[in-house]
DNA sequence: TTACAAAATGCCACCGGTTACATTGTGGCC
DNA sequence: GGCCACAATGTAACCGGTGGCATTTTGTAA
């Protein structure tokens, strides 16, 4: 009986050499201070009875710290609800934990998508998004550009078409030293920079559809040639009316502007030629359906009297009738791969640029047929 | 000569009380680092010879600092750029520049109007808009948002509709003492945490509209009952039509889900009815240009068969044919608000609440007209 | 001119993390 | 056992600002 006691003060004298058990110091800690105390590092490294270097160690992952060490802390952050302040971390390390996206495109449901993506790819990663919507023509662009990205030190920004395409901002980037990804129709640099969306694969798909279709006089309307997509999708649905030996008429060939009205404007003038063509690709959903519009102030329908397909599958695709034929591109998944590999790019671990990962596929709808005759 | 040198000299030396000049001491230091430099507060006070204490006081606009000092610092900063890290500023505050923006609106237009809206109110505030779409019917929603405010240390934050009208989030919000703005179609609380929108007023607007056109059977479509703004449009639209004595009849009444199909699917119901209505509200463009599809599939056209009015005044209410007669809402207007009153809730200077401010108006377009007969 | 309050400024610690470097513990080897 | 290399941890300064309080300067009345 005495030796038990002895044996148990004996054991309770040897743990003072680990001090008190970190499990219960930290649940006392919560305790004590409330649900809604944030805790520091400090409060951390004092529960632990290590140095604040030594959390912060464990923080960041050093392979210096020993497991034990290491296991301890890992509880007690867990059970006191510790997270580093992005703030103070920023402070030190000369970075914040934001991501900006800057964009021009001015399609709603494009940014949100993108921006959706964007979120999921940051999903757990600390790091948060913050947009910034820009004007290429302006001409404080640049200067407000750069004095965003160096005012919160971003960690990275991710550009959109039209910016990504913009060279003066990227030199501009580079010279600040901002990490930074492209999201692009077509590569525009060394990859470990880009996200290609392969809009001319899916211009291939939209070409090959009509020509498989039967079409013979077939009509393009393009977006503004200083979007490179626009000419990207272009040069795809060459290809695949290529692969059955036809090839784009140029009097069927009008520039719009990836807008409703462009497309019910060019559209009216393509029907009014004689002969019509019987099939027209928009570069653009948006454009589409201002084609179909033409259709019906011309008295006419599609498919029969046209066949009409478009480009990027919005939600606009579905909410006409009939609804539009057209090549869905993956925005969501490009944001979020464009985040992946901003994240990657940081950690010095090269990403891996798996080629052709995004192609845009067709999707059929009412909006496209065989031709009358 | 001699007299002219030691005058000089004795200007010099009697320039040592302060120091030499300090635009000129700015500018060599601009010279001396290059334009990519970037001054921190110690640089200020180092050319200023003053303590990085009384350049601060310049930065937060102490009334303690004398004329002279302010202006002579205020060019130092100018010359060399200097504008304050926000993360050290906000460390020390307690805070970030951050401003969040929680929503959980389904439309693309909507979400980035605001943000637009938002981002103009901030412009030049040194702040930034953070994004954070959420879903309210997610276990983790509340942990989520909280966490998003209190890891960001959140200068303050924006609620949309629907996420506007939970309380939750709001209580949530309060508790941890973030300071917020709810943007929602009618008061929910305390004006000073408010923008509202006045749907009701533009309902009342839709009402009248198709009263005075001379429509008797008038037909109604709903958003879901969970949000309020389906709820206050239709009080609105009942008002309007009181007030030249008509009603809503029940049996013209749907509850539709604020989307295309669901305007396509409740239209096609109500068209089928016999009587059927001559005029439908539907509670927002997307129904309405749903409710247009209804009518081309029943065979009928706006506005001889069937007047249409939507709500929003969105893009798709001009690309849609005939054109949507519908209530414009001034959600960008609403974004700028929010961020400018939620500035001020900050600094104390409780913003004046103007009622009334923000009201929707009528747009007339083809989609309506006088009924048949 | 002195006295003294008020205005203007400086000093130092602190916000919550980090890096550079010093120090202590640990195991292997002779 | 003693020496040494290396693993594990601690110390102090720093990132770029801010608050509290002490100190100096200024303006004004006696």
């Amino acid at each position: 009986m005495l030796a038990k006691l002895l044996c148990r003060e004996g054991q309770t004298v040897s743990t003072e050499d680990e001090a008190i058990d970190p499990v219960a110091a930290a649940e006392a800690w919560r305790q004590r201070y409330g649900p809604s105390k944030k805790p520091t590092i400090n409060d951390v490294a004092r529960i632990a009875g290590v140095s604040k270097r030594t959390v912060s160690r464990v923080i960041n992952k050093s392979p210096l710290v020993k497991d034990k060490t290491r296991s301890e802390i890992g509880k007690i952050i867990d059970i006191i609800g510790f997270s580093p302040d992005p703030q103070a971390r920023g402070l030190a390390f000369r970075h914040s934990y934001l991501i900006g996206m800057i964009y021009d495109n001015p399609n709603p449901q494009y940014v949100v998508n993108m921006q959706q993506g964007i979120l999921n790819g940051l999903k757990n990663s600390g790091h948060e998004l913050v947009v910034h919507p820009c004007n290429r023509d302006s001409d404080s662009f640049l200067q407000d550009a750069r004095q965003f990205v160096e005012r919160q030190k971003l960690f990275g920004v991710i550009l959109t078409p039209s910016v990504s395409e913009d060279e003066r901002i990227v030199a501009m980037l580079r010279e600040i030293g901002c990490a930074y990804i492209r999201i692009a129709s077509v590569a525009l640099e060394n990859n470990a920079n880009m996200i290609v969306s392969n809009d001319r694969l899916g211009g291939r798909e939209a070409g090959r559809h009509l020509a498989k279709l039967g079409h013979k006089r077939i009509g393009f309307i393009s977006g503004k040639p200083s979007f490179r997509s626009s000419h990207e999708r272009r040069l795809g649905f060459e290809e695949g009316l290529a692969e059955h030996g036809l090839e784009l008429d140029p009097k069927f060939v009008r520039e719009g502007a990836y807008t409703f009205q462009s497309g019910l404007d060019r559209g009216s003038e393509l029907l009014q030629l004689d002969p019509r063509p019987t099939a027209i690709f928009a570069a653009n959903d948006e454009m589409a359906a201002g084609l179909l519009q033409a259709l019906r102030v011309a008295g006419l329908t599609a498919p029969d009297a046209l066949s009409v397909v478009g480009f990027d599958d919005f939600q606009i695709a579905i909410s006409v009738w009939p609804r539009i034929t057209t090549v869905h591109s993956p925005v969501t998944r490009l944001g979020e791969l464009a985040a992946e590999k901003l994240l990657l790019l940081k950690e010095q671990e090269t990403p891996d640029t798996k080629e052709g990962e995004n192609v845009p596929w067709l999707v059929e709808r009412e909006s496209s047929g065989p031709p009358a005759n």
